[in-house]
DNA sequence: GAGTTTCAATGACCATGGGTCATTTATAAC
DNA sequence: GTTATAAATGACCCATGGTCATTGAAACTC
């Protein structure tokens, strides 16, 4: 009855070696990136995903074991980019307190989707990934958050251990204040609307600065409270 | 070929009046916590709680719309708890900034399942939730934050906006701290056993009480960055 | 370069769970 | 007792994450 489907012949590029495996995870990835810009993550159905990066559905899972693990690599890549971005601005001398608390906000707030992944980190792309993948990621980020504090520290001449402190503490702080100031854009239309709600409009750039500085200085005076 | 089912007569009490389907919705809601204390939010499904809360499916969608709003439901009640223990708190006098630290931190540490529904308010909770709920929810939270933050300035002799502020920023921060300090219990027992990852493994209260404690002492300083 | 092997790619299919709605029937109203 | 109302039900719908038997591109063999 069902009129045989043309089974698109010569479309099926395969990719045979380690390199051309990279790459086409690199372009599903890419694809995913380009889905999350337009559209919340919730919207976003492995099939779209799969559509857009141009192959079938079942190849995402040869390249990732679920959802949550692909966009779990996508934050990846973002966090690994946001580090080497911090440590070349570490590298330059002459930073204080406030300009680094400046240089932070500045730098997150020009990566939203950044944000919107990091927020997603907890809640919801833990959940589904295989423990072995969480935990090599987990591994990374520990890894950078001690190496980047190490060179905070000599930057902002801060007591030992405050560097990674910080950068943890930025990691609990930065995904809620981001969520709080940018909510999705229907509910942030309507609150905008509401001069009820008015005290829950924040500015991100504002806020962030602002809780920084304190943070910074904090840690800059009582060191016993550290570890 | 299908046996009649039972059919459970005179197992179904209507709620007609008012209070009565206040109390079922309690119940539901009741039933949806007790889940909540024993797995994960992800695992807890409709009908799971359907049974626990001893009704049909279908009845759960007479009293919530979707299920993110039955959870955001929850979290209302949570949430109002906790602002009348920090306004009774604020009525007693004789309170100091690192006093005040302290008893936020202990009071959360107290409240694991409010600080997990909290963590899933912006990622989970608000997605699909009707807009007229969520607004109702802000609106409520908003009142209480400005209430509360008013005391709060008055106790801490913070200077004016300091107060909501703070709360704001408490909103910010300790989700992230929480879910940072308390994951999944699998990922935990893992980071646990893994030498490398030592350096994520915070203690909420420590961590809370340090970065509670400096945040508060910027807002006493700088009055200029506030609005 | 014909034959053989390998395994990346596919998409029909499955299972699950959120959400719906025609039907049932407890309760109120008379 | 009869009728009207609407709370409760659960079979059903359907979207979506994930699977796997099958296909066929590329590598390998002789």
């Amino acid at each position: 009855m069902v009129i045989e489907t043309p089974k698109l012949k010569g479309k099926r590029r395969r990719a045979v070696s380690a390199d051309l495996k990279d790459r086409r995870r690199s372009e599903i990835l890419q694809a995913a990136l380009q889905l999350l810009a337009q559209q919340p993550y919730d919207a976003i159905t492995m099939s779209s995903v799969a559509t857009a990066a141009g192959v079938a559905k079942g190849t995402l899972y040869l390249y990732f074991p679920t959802r949550e693990a692909l966009f779990l690599s996508l934050l990846d890549e973002h966090y690994a980019a946001w580090f080497d971005a911090l440590d070349a601005r570490l590298r330059r001398p002459g930073l204080t307190a406030p300009g680094w608390a400046d240089w932070i906000t500045r730098e997150l707030a020009a990566r939203p989707l950044f944000l919107r992944l990091v927020a997603l980190l907890h809640g919801v792309l833990e959940q589904n990934v295989p423990l072995p993948e969480t935990l090599a990621f987990k591994r990374r980020l520990a890894q950078r958050v001690e190496r980047s504090g190490i060179a905070l520290e000599r930057a902002l001449q801060l007591p030992g251990g405050a560097g990674s402190r910080l950068l943890l503490w930025l990691q609990a702080i930065v995904p809620g204040l981001a969520q709080m100031a940018a909510p999705a854009a229907p509910l942030r239309a309507a609150v905008e609307a509401d001069a009820e709600l008015a005290g829950l409009l924040i500015d991100f750039a504002t806020e962030m600065r602002a809780l920084l500085a304190a943070v910074v200085h904090g840690l800059q005076g009582k060191t016993e409270t550290l570890s």
